[in-house]
DNA sequence: TTGTAAGCGTTATCAG
DNA sequence: CTGATAACGCTTACAA
């Protein structure tokens, strides 16, 4: 039925081991027989049976991919699909292909882990997501099994090898974009505090504020876990303060549309009365209305070195730990505007 | 190194394949060999090498995706990422994995597909977009294999199971909901008209069109390749027309993002001056200003079903040929209002 | 430069 | 109910 190397050989002429080294493309084999060999191919319409390869050579060269938990937010963001673009690109320059885990759960996906790593599915491993506790990671870590994370790993940082941005001087730098406008009361709207890109946004919003002699209020830094309606609570809750900020520094795109969308409905205009500036600046940043200031972190390429990166780790296992940080750059639209006018406003 | 069936089969004191019936809980062996045969894999912490398995059994138990190439609107999408989770968990209920091609144009996309299935990664292949001509369909037909496809595929539907919406009767619907309004210069704003959903939808609205008694007209069709720009780019055409359309039905909820930022930049209001309806109901349609009244396609249920209608295609090889269709359902938001209102407006 | 043969870790077919 | 033994299709020493 299914045409195997033993067929080609057969039908060239000559052992299956040569047809193999064919395949290899080795040197050691003369171009006559190299020829003769591929015609025999063509004419069969062989193809090599990767699994059968895979159990022989002991490699797949297929990268594993571990999203979180489809309740938590990156599935639900732009940031998912162009994420997973660059991997897929990235692993396409060697011929990698990419093998997802299907859980929903946390305990779904470490055993989907588990399945694919013991299973010797995959030679290598990316987690699309960095959070302050994680099975999978020290999972994969006493393994000692190939893998790089996108974003930056809670512990042991020195010894992961990862590829993030830099997440609190990119937060300092709007923080301070909105001082330098003359904000004053600025406020942090972030997500789950569970991941560790959140973590580094906050903390450098607060540290440009210490930086800027201004004193951290608690009630202006805002965790929520959802994107639409964490947006909107926020709002609430930070404008039901005596104090309310003038500008907010928003951690993900998608929130930051809830904001707006809030503040639209209580008649408050951006960036009249209050400034927004938000992270990722996918597609929708551009959208809204108005458009938002917000700091391109170059998804893409985030997902494109990951992949780069992993099977670099895979084909030399001596590889050094690495930490790449991919670029950003802080995109102004219309979002954004000087402290005065909402001064004005209220005078 | 690592531990195989035969380190368990020699810890329990029993043959290979005594083992292999404990992993595949073969009904022919004894309870209590079962779980003397457990403890041991307990003990080494035993995991089946997956790949070794496939081989000897033939089967992966992994689905293969193909999305269109990444510079469609697809991959852009939202939907993307939620039909992706509708798959995922589908996939999950039957303990399948999920392999993904990497390709970035047509033909590296079809070598890739081409790779995976006689490469026998793969037991089966979900399309996850359906356009007019297509190699990757032509090549699984001809080839007998297991495949799905999530829409309607253009040629053959009666002999390929696929998992679409009623797109015909859904834009003929949502025409006819703008008809009700009193609207009758309604016009058309769809995608690449290589994608079969595409083509059903402006056929549905104009059957309602026609029911109606109302002529069609070609400026009042207008098909973009792109989902921003092409909203802009339509809204210019259709304003600059001498009679306007006072209703649009915007065929893909992105794109109607873009017509409704457009026609907010012409400072021409939704739903006074003009309505907007669209399709699939991804989570923006509720956060644009205003919020779109948007067909929710249910696009969850599509991958899952998807799925599932795969698997038991696998499992089965003379399953019957199945078309399922997922129900739609329109959702009433604030963009179409009754076209009175414009009429007044310009008088 | 090429062939022979022994794996890779399972499952499946026969016996018993 | 359980055990040998032969596949599965390829790679890779080791020989020649």
């Amino acid at each position: 039925m299914t045409v195997t190397i033993k067929d080609v050989a057969k039908l060239a002429g000559v052992s299956p081991s040569t047809v193999s080294r064919v395949i290899a493309d080795s040197s050691r084999i003369s171009e006559k027989t190299k020829i003769k060999v591929r015609e025999a191919m063509q004419q069969l319409g062989y193809h090599p049976n990767m699994i059968a390869r895979s159990l022989a050579s002991q490699s797949t060269q297929t990268i594993g991919l571990v999203a979180p938990s489809s309740t938590d937010l990156v599935f639900q963001n732009p940031f998912f699909p162009t994420v997973l673009r660059g991997i897929s690109e990235g692993a396409h320059t060697k011929q990698y292909s990419i093998h997802m885990t299907t859980g929903k759960t946390e305990k779904e996906i470490y055993d989907d882990v588990v399945k694919m790593v013991q299973g010797r599915r995959v030679d290598g491993v990316i987690l699309l997501y960095s959070k302050v506790e994680d099975r999978v990671l020290s999972y994969l870590r006493e393994r000692n099994f190939p893998f790089v994370v996108i974003g930056k790993p809670f512990k042991h940082v020195e010894e992961i090898t990862h590829i993030d941005n830099d997440n609190f001087r990119a937060a300092k730098d709007v923080t301070e974009h909105l001082l330098r406008l003359g904000h004053e009361r600025v406020a942090f709207v972030g997500g789950n505090l569970n991941f560790v890109v959140t973590v580094d946004r906050v903390l450098g919003y607060e540290k440009a504020l210490r930086n800027a002699g201004i004193s951290l209020r608690n009630e202006y830094v805002i965790h929520e876990e959802f994107l639409r309606e964490g947006g909107q609570e926020a709002v609430n809750a930070l404008l039901s303060l005596e104090d309310p900020p003038t500008a907010l520094v928003v951690s993900d795109d998608l929130m930051a549309l809830g904001v707006l969308n809030s503040l639209n409905e209580l008649g408050i205009q951006v960036p009249k009365d209050i400034s927004v500036v938000s992270f990722n600046n996918v597609m929708l940043a551009e959208m809204s209305r108005p458009p938002l200031t917000s700091v391109d972190i170059n998804i893409f390429d985030l997902g494109f070195e990951a992949a780069r990166n992993l099977m670099q780790m895979i084909e030399n296992p001596k590889e050094p730990v690495k930490r790449v940080i991919i670029p950003y750059n802080l995109v102004k639209r219309s979002s954004c505007g000087p402290v005065e006018s909402a001064i004005v406003e209220s005078t």
